[in-house]
Formats: C-alpha cells, structure tokens, sequence
DNA sequence: TCCCTATTTTAGGCAAGACTAATTTGTTTC
DNA sequence: GAAACAAATTAGTCTTGCCTAAAATAGGGA
C-alpha cells in the first residue's frame, strides 16, 4: 500500500518502459487484462502478475486483481515520453540515417529507453517539431498532447469515396516497402475508383498476391489495384462527401 | 571449466561490454588487478570477482586469482567494437547533433551499447569514415585496427619545442571547453614559446586559475598562457626537430 | 445452482549484477 | 620467520525480471 514515490531522476528500466507503453496501446476506457499484456509483451502471464504489482506499489499503474491494469497519471506520463522517443527516432533514423522499413522499428524500440531529453529535444528541432512519425503515428508532445489517429480502413470503403491516408500498420516491413511503391503513405490524398478502369494485367498480378482487390487512384496518379489484405492495414481519414 | 562459446548472435550485456572495455583499457601487457578494476567501472571489488568469473567461464577473458584479469582475443574484439560506437557516437554527437561536451561522453556511454551494426555503418559514413574522435581518440576500424595515440604530455614540452596536438583528457568537459576556446584541439599544430611574450594581464589570469602556466602559439595565433594542469590533459605528438 | 474452463494468481526457481561483512592470501617489513 | 597490511576471495543477501507448474478464481452454460 504504502506507494513509494521515488525522485523523478531515477532512469525506468527499458522494461517497465515497455511494459507502460503496451498498457497505454491497449486501454481503451477499460483495464488491461493480465492476458493481453503478456501476449503484446511476449512474455508469460505469470511474469506479468508479478511485475504489475510491482508498477502498482510504485503508482505507474492501478492494479485490479482478476481484472487487470490502468495507468496512473504518472503511468501515462511515462507511456507517452517513451512514445514521443520512439516515434522522433523512428522519423529520425528514416529521413536523416536512411534505415530501411526493416531496421526502422527494431532500433527504435532499443532506442527509445536509452536517449537522454536534450537528444530528444535536438531530434525535435532537426526534423522541425514534427507531428508525424513515418508510419503516420502522431507524436506527442512533450506535454503529453496527442493528435487525433484515423480508424477507418481503406479496405472498408466504397466506390467514389475520397480519403486522406492517417497510417499504416507498422507490423510487416514488406507491405511497407510496398505501400511505398503505391504511393500510399501518409497524408496522400486519394479515391476510390470503379475496378473496371485498371488494366487486366495488373488486375492478375494483385490478385494472385493479395485476393479481393480494391481499385484506388492516388492524387496524381494512375487507378491502380490494391489487395484486400494491404488495403486493410492503411488507415484513412474519410473526406466529408 | 566447460567453457561455453554461444552464438555470436546473442547481445552481451551493457555490464558484460563495459567491463571488457575498462579491461581493455587498463591492461598494458600485464593483467589488470580486481582493485584496478573496480576502481574504473566504480563497484565494489567484490562483484568484480564474481562478474569477472563469469567473464572468464564465456571465453572473453582469462583470470588468474590474485593475479588479475586479461582480455582473450574474442574479449578483445568485443571490446573494441564497443569503443568504435562510443567514439563514432561521441563524434556523430557533437557534429551533427550538437552535444556539449558535457552531454557527449555519458550520451554515448549509454547508446554505444543500443545501436545497431547498420547504424555504426551509416555514422561511419555520413561522417566519412573518420579516424579520430571529437577528443582525438583513435576509432578502431570495423576490423579492429587502432592508430597510435600520443602519450607526451604538452605540459613536459619545452621552449621552441613543436608538436602536433593528438588527443585530450576527456575527464573534464569544462576544461574542454576551455581547450576548445584555446584552440587546442586534436591536429592543432603547436610552438611552445618563451614566457615573456606574453602579455601581463594574460599572465595573471591564467595564474589565477591554473598555477604554472606554459606559453604556447597555436598556429595561426598569437602566444598564449596555458595553466599546467590543463597543459597535463593534451597530449601531443613531438614534432622531430 | 453447480460445474467447467479459461484466466489469473501463487509458489518456487533461476541468472545477472550488485552489495556488505568475514575470511583468506600474498607481500612487505622488521 | 613472524607480524602486519593490503588485496582478493568467499559467504550470504538483495532486486529485477523472467520461467514452469500448481492452485485458485470468476463467469458462463447446462
Ligand atoms: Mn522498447
Ligand atoms: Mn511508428
Ligand atoms: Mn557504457
Ligand atoms: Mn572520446
């Protein structure tokens, strides 16, 4: 009971880090389960019992036994500093140091624990206080403000509708590389087109790698087809028609 | 005994490398003592017994008890890798990024152990593959080769001798600073001239602050007062006269 | 209401790395 | 050669984070 509060020099360790930041992505109003963390850590749920209650007894986090965990002020706080870091690095490393998609989340992810504020804040300036990290994921604010996420997917739209793709989903590397190509990166404008203006050809190449395609013009280009699976982890903010 | 040799894929601890890093750098032929040891990483020798046991059963060092320990040539190579991140971050920090010197040394202290192998090789070549550090520091090559570092002390100099600055003391980053506003820094070429052509006011500033001052022009510059102790932390190659 | 099952927690272990206190060893000195 | 002293090692603890196996619990379905 008796929450230690320690100096706010102290440096968390890289994994109570991961651990706030894995609770921050999947609260949603309600608490984490003990489950769904271990499964976003991989780790095993025991493992997550034990180091949960010690977040608890140290005010990072609230803790209902059978329930599962909500971060404390404090808790979110942290959660958002380790994310600023790992998004500021992952637009650094991609626009400045040149890592591939490939490279790009795993150093990051190391990385985040280890930079000091004032790299944190020079990263900031370099790349002229951005709000986006390659992937489209907003970064917060050093004060902890976090923009608006869009969660409509491009694979749920319809013919003619008009949208401004958000982010992506920054699970495979290769459909990255290949969202790329597409032009579908974040803050490209584009439209939902009929299937019959693409040429067959490329209508048998996506449909072979991805089934169920969906037809999209990007501004700019040409109607190209976009398979269902890909077209599922872009995610859009819909134009008012 | 059984000495385990594991995958080279396995990351080593940022522990395990700073103790191969301290070893490396304390040994000059002979082992370097528990004492010695501890006194460096600032832990308690005991542990360091323990740990360097443990060194020792991996294959990167071999301990002889009550002797001291020396690095194997797989010890030796991971060492000199992690002071190839340490000096391409320290560099890599203060061109491009900005550091202090006061941020510098414990920024890289702490990353040298995160980054990636691609990483090392992008810093390399974004700053065009250097050879020396922002102190003057030889950075080994990928393949573990190390330029010879100067060891004459500019303080030992004597009147009308030359020299080529080689690297300074990184102990003090305020003392850095004043190298820095100096002039001297690594490559600087140097005189050591006689006192009188000094002016008086100089003389008595430098007095306050550094006893014993030695006179210097920096080439390109005029001759100037510099304090003993900080003239002990540059050290220079001679120049055959 | 009772039971089944998935989830969670408890219990017990382990390795890394640190500590302090006590003991041993090596070395120097008289 | 014994005493004294410094250095090193051993012994015993602690914390962090992970593990597996066993026990407990919550909640839904019969
Ligand atoms: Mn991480
Ligand atoms: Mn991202
Ligand atoms: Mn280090
Ligand atoms: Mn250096």
């Amino acid at each position: 009971m008796a929450q230690t509060i320690q100096e706010p020099s102290a440096r968390l360790s890289p994994s109570t880090e991961d651990y706030l930041k894995a609770i921050y992505k999947l609260e949603e109003g309600d608490p984490v389960p003990t489950k769904a963390l271990a499964g976003e850590l991989e780790i095993a749920a025991a493992s997550v019992t034990g180091m949960t209650k010690r977040l608890a007894e140290r005010g990072l986090i609230e803790r209902e036994p059978y329930k599962g965990a909500t971060l404390t002020d404090a808790g979110t706080k942290v959660a958002l500093e380790v994310i600023r870091h790992h998004r500021l690095l992952e637009l650094y490393l991609k626009e400045e140091i040149g890592h591939s998609w490939e490279e790009l989340h795993e150093e990051a992810e190391r990385l985040e624990h280890h930079i000091s504020e004032a790299f944190e804040d020079r990263l900031d300036e370099l790349l002229d206080h951005p709000t986006r990290d390659p992937h489209g994921h907003p970064i917060p604010t050093r004060s902890g403000e976090v923009e608006e996420t869009a969660t409509q997917r491009l694979a749920d739209l319809e013919d003619g509708d008009r949208a401004v793709v958000g982010h992506l989903s920054d699970k495979n590397p290769a459909l990255l590389e290949h969202l790329e190509e597409c032009g579908l990166m974040p803050g490209a404008s584009l439209e939902v087109t009929e299937a019959q203006e693409v040429t067959e050809a490329q209508e048998v190449a996506e449909a072979q790698a991805f089934e169920e395609p969906i037809a999209v013009r990007v501004e700019g280009g040409e109607p190209q087809l976009v398979g269902r699976v890909v077209a599922r982890s872009v995610f859009v903010f819909l134009a008012a028609s």
